[in-house]
DNA sequence: CGAGAGATTGACTGCGGTCAAAAAGCGTGG
DNA sequence: CCACGCTTTTTGACCGCAGTCAATCTCTCG
């Protein structure tokens, strides 16, 4: 939608990266504009990922144009990881982010040789099955509240009171599985019923992490 | 995309399980009656699976005794990994069967040392994480009758024209995040346009597949 | 300060959930 | 083999939550 930050925003070059030899590939820094794709859905999935700064969204496109989020990743997180070879998921930057990438096949040959490579991908790998096991638990059996209240306190590191939200409330639904107008309905109700409190709308105040807490079970 | 992943699947091995401590489980297979529990939700995470024989769910349960069920296994498969310590889910079996146990901590050890186990390891780990992306993905938004579909196609072998359901309707239900009702419903709805056929509740025919895929989308 | 994107609110609809009852299997024992 | 009883599945009537469509409000940024 923003043509203006192409211009501003310097295109990522993967092609230097495939270049790269040796242990160089892990210091190359993508940067990437708000909105801007990371990698395809459907593409050859070439690369991991570790987030530097930024918001990722790993997000899906279905046939009505309905957009389905799989999972947000912030700095720290490694994502890209995929089954086959081509990525079932399309990344975007939600917000400007800088993202590390390393060469998916380096990484495996690595891994054969060093039994610690292996141990991070496997952990990496079983993290995510566990992400999305628990979305997907989610997903099947939560009511609007239960849902947000869940992600809510799923962004909200332990003894935080007040949270940014870096991402717009179409996001959220396309998280959620929810539309756009229930999100605000049901964030509008947790504030009338003084779970949360919003100032400005990214903004939300947990003012009873423990009703919260009730509510997502 | 099941036997995409015949790295699982080859003779995994068997051999280092018998130099394992403790009682020999190298050829040991267990039997599990149907509804028999295999290993609880929060139990230690002390080993992995290979179906042999039979159907088994991994499923969890909720504070109003709703279930949820995060996948069926079939013969050949493998579950019981965890991101953690504990699982997050139990296991059980749908009919009786027959599973041979690993130990996680001998092919953990195994995989610091062995390129090819912690490929293994690493492949069942990415193939759970597609599928219970994929599962979510169809959770967040399909209506009943896709999500019927997709798992009637899930279920059949490509070329396959008929299907015997060894889950009952609970099981289904449960799976896709609906109720037996709906799935009842949806079910008759899809014989009576005509897409499947029903002669027993348990044995569905694909009178058209292709309207399937349509419907699943 | 104005324009446009993003967020909220309202009215209405419809899909799937709930409650209830009937029908169809299915195993067991007479 | 049939009768019986229990479980599973189907069917029906009704309801409520979340989706849809549409209008209004509120930020943000230029």
């Amino acid at each position: 939608m923003s043509a203006s930050f192409a211009i501003a925003t310097p295109r990522p070059r993967l092609e230097l990266l495939s270049r790269a030899p040796g242990p160089a590939y892990a210091e190359q820094k993508l940067q990437f504009a708000a909105d801007e794709e990371i990698y395809a859905e459907g593409g050859t999935a070439h690369h991991l990922y570790r987030v530097v700064s930024g918001l990722v969204r790993i997000c899906g496109f279905g046939a009505e144009g309905r957009r389905y989020i799989d999972r947000f990743y912030r700095p720290g997180e490694v994502f890209g990881l995929a089954a086959g070879a081509e990525h079932e998921f399309s990344a975007e930057a939600v917000t400007a982010c800088v993202v590390v990438p390393w060469r998916r096949r380096v990484l495996e040959a690595e891994a054969l040789r060093d039994g610690e490579t292996g141990r991070m991908l496997l952990a990496t790998a079983s993290e995510a099955m566990a992400r999305a096991q628990a979305h997907a638990r989610l997903l099947a059996r939560a009511s609007a509240p239960q849902k947000m209240a869940h992600f809510l306190l799923e962004l909200t590191p332990p003894g935080a009171r007040e949270l940014e939200l870096a991402m717009a409330r179409q996001d959220i639904a396309d998280y959620l599985g929810m539309t756009i107008e229930t999100v605000s309905r049901t964030l509008c109700l947790l504030e009338r019923e003084a779970v949360i409190a919003m100032p400005v709308a990214r903004k939300i105040m947990l003012v009873s992490r423990a009703a919260l807490e009730a509510l997502a079970g």
